[in-house]
DNA sequence: CATCTTGCGTACCGTACCGTACAATTCGGA
DNA sequence: TCCGAATTGTACGGTACGGTACGCAAGATG
C-alpha cells in the first residue's frame, strides 16, 4: 500500500472530501496554526469550542489511568478531525488529544462549524461518516493493543503516522511512543532496534524516519491495513475523495488494487 | 455504587429517557424478541436494518482478527442501544455484535428509526449522547484490556453485566468471557477462582452469581466507575433519565410503570 | 569550549500471562 | 439411568513484557 498523496484542495482529507460549494463557505474561516508537541487540543474537564482539521500534523487521543499510565485510543492527522464533541453536544470527550508530530492545524469556531454542519449538507454526511471511522479505529485499536506484540504495534503506529505527515522523516521520542503504545520507555526502545535492524526505519535523537515502507507493512500486524480501509470505505481515498467512487467496481479485497501513479517504493533504501 | 434499577416506562434506558410524546410515537412499532446466547446481531459486511435496545439481554462488540482471537471492545444492555451505522449512514460496523447473556430485545425497523430521528427532536440528541457514550466506553474499555489485569477486567465485566440484566445470577461461561477478555479460557477460570475463594461471585457450570457486589467493585478496577459515569453524565441516571436532572439527591424514584401496549412481555416466554 | 539536559541503549530479575494438555465434573438428552 | 458433550479445574514450561536502574551520547546552552 502506498503511502496517501495529499490531492484535493485541502491537505486535510475531511475538507477535501467536501463539494466546492461548502469548501467555499468554510475556507474564509479556517485559520491554519501551527501546533508544537504535546500541545493539548482538548481534555476531559474542558468544554471544546474548535474544531481542528490537521494538515500534517499528528494528534493522539490518549486514556490515563489514575496511576498515570497511558495508552492512545486513536491517531487523528489530516485524515481526520478533532472536536466531535461540539457536533454531539456533549461539550467534553473523556480522554487527551495531544500533538504528538508537531506541525500545521486548520482550526475551525465551533459556531461556523455547526452552522455548515446543519441541514443534512455534505459536511453532516462526512462528520457521520467520520465518526463511524473513528468508532471502528478505536475499537481495533483497543483490540490491538491486548492482541498484537509490541513491535507489530510499533511498526503500524509509524506507518499510520507516515500517512499523516509530509516526508519519511518526523519528530518524536521514545518516550512519547511508550505512552501511546502503553508500555515502557525501554520496551520501545527494544522494538525500535528490532525495526532499525531489519533496516525498517531508521532513528536519531527525537526523529525517526521510514527507510523501507513495504517492509514496515509486513511488520505491522493486520490493524493497519484493516483501520486504513475502513477509513476509505467510509470517507474515501485520498485520490478519488467521494466515497462513491473510492472503490473500483467489483474490487472488495481489505487491500485494494494501487491506483495508478503507484507511489511503491520496493524495499530499497 | 448500587445496581441501577429499572425505573422509567421501559428497561432499555434510552427509551426510557425520551419524554412522553416521543416514547409513544416509538412504542407501537417496538417488537420485544428473545435472542439466545451467541445470537448474532450484527456483523461486519451485513448492512443493519434494525435498531435493537436491550431489555435484559447483554450484547458484546467483538473485534476479531486474522488468527481468529478476539476482545471486546463495548458491552451494550439495557443502558444502550445497537444499530448506530443506520443512522450514521455507514450500513456496517468492523465488528460482530452478538448476545452474551440471553433476554428480551426491543427491535425497532431502520425506516421507524430513522424517521423518528430526524428533524433534531429528543431521539437525535439521545443518539448523539449515546453516541458520544459508546466512543468513551470503547476507549476506556481499549486502554483498559492493555493496562489492567485480568482479575480486574473480570470483575469489571461482571459488575457491567450485573447492571445490565435482572437480578444477581446470569448465563454466561468461561470460555465466552474469554473472548471477552482477550485471554485463555484457562486464565479466566483462573481470575474467577479468585473472585470465587474472596465470595465475591460463585460459578456453576455457565452461569455466575453476583454474591458481594460491593467487593467486586473493589476488586475491579477504575474503568467501572469511569464508564459509568461518563454514561450518566451523557444520559443520566436511572431513576433520572433527563441529565439535566440526573443531580444526586439520594431520593428514591417512583415505581416502574409498564405500559401494556408497548408488546411488553416480562420474562415469561 | 565546557556543561547540562534530554533521549537512548542495555541489563537484571520478576511475573502475568500464553500454549498445550488432560483430568474431573456437571448436566441434558436418549 | 447411563452416555456424551460441554464446562471447569489444574498443571507445566515458555515468553513477552514490567520495574528498576545506570551509563552513554547527542544536541542545546552558555
Amino acid at each position: 500500500m502506498a503511502k496517501p498523496q495529499p490531492s484535493g484542495r485541502h491537505p486535510n482529507r475531511i475538507l477535501a472530501a467536501l463539494p466546492d460549494a461548502d469548501f467555499g463557505r468554510l475556507a474564509p474561516h479556517l485559520r491554519s496554526v501551527r501546533f508544537e508537541t504535546h500541545a493539548i487540543l482538548a481534555d476531559p474537564v474542558t468544554t471544546i469550542r474548535n474544531v481542528y482539521f490537521p494538515r500534517d500534523a499528528v494528534a493522539s487521543m490518549l486514556a490515563t489511568m489514575e496511576d498515570g499510565s497511558s495508552v492512545e485510543v486513536a491517531t487523528v492527522g489530516n485524515e481526520g478531525m478533532i472536536g466531535l464533541p461540539v457536533f454531539l453536544g456533549t461539550e467534553t470527550m473523556p480522554v487527551d488529544v495531544l500533538v504528538q508530530i508537531p506541525g500545521e492545524v486548520s482550526v475551525l469556531d465551533e459556531t461556523v462549524f455547526l452552522a455548515a454542519a446543519q441541514n443534512g449538507g455534505a459536511l453532516l454526511n462526512l462528520v457521520h461518516r467520520y465518526t463511524q471511522a473513528l468508532l471502528g479505529q478505536i475499537a481495533q485499536a483497543g483490540a490491538c493493543s491486548r492482541l498484537h506484540s509490541v513491535d507489530r504495534r510499533c511498526a503500524r503506529w509509524l506507518l499510520m503516522s507516515h500517512d499523516r505527515v509530509n516526508g519519511d522523516e518526523f519528530l518524536i521520542t521514545h518516550e512519547s511512543l511508550s505512552q501511546m503504545l502503553g508500555v515502557r520507555r525501554a520496551t520501545v526502545t527494544e522494538a525500535a532496534s528490532v525495526l532499525q535492524m531489519a533496516r525498517l526505519i531508521a532513528c536519531r535523537r527525537g526523529r525517526i524516519r521510514i527507510v523501507d515502507r513495504g517492509g514496515l507493512e509486513e511488520a505491522s500486524c493486520e490493524c493497519y491495513g484493516a483501520i486504513r480501509s475502513e477509513y476509505e470505505r467510509l470517507i474515501g481515498r485520498p485520490d478519488f475523495p467521494d466515497p462513491d467512487k473510492a472503490v473500483p467496481s467489483g474490487a472488495t479485497s481489505p487491500f485494494p488494487i494501487l491506483h495508478g501513479q503507484a507511489t511503491h517504493s520496493p524495499r530499497s533504501g
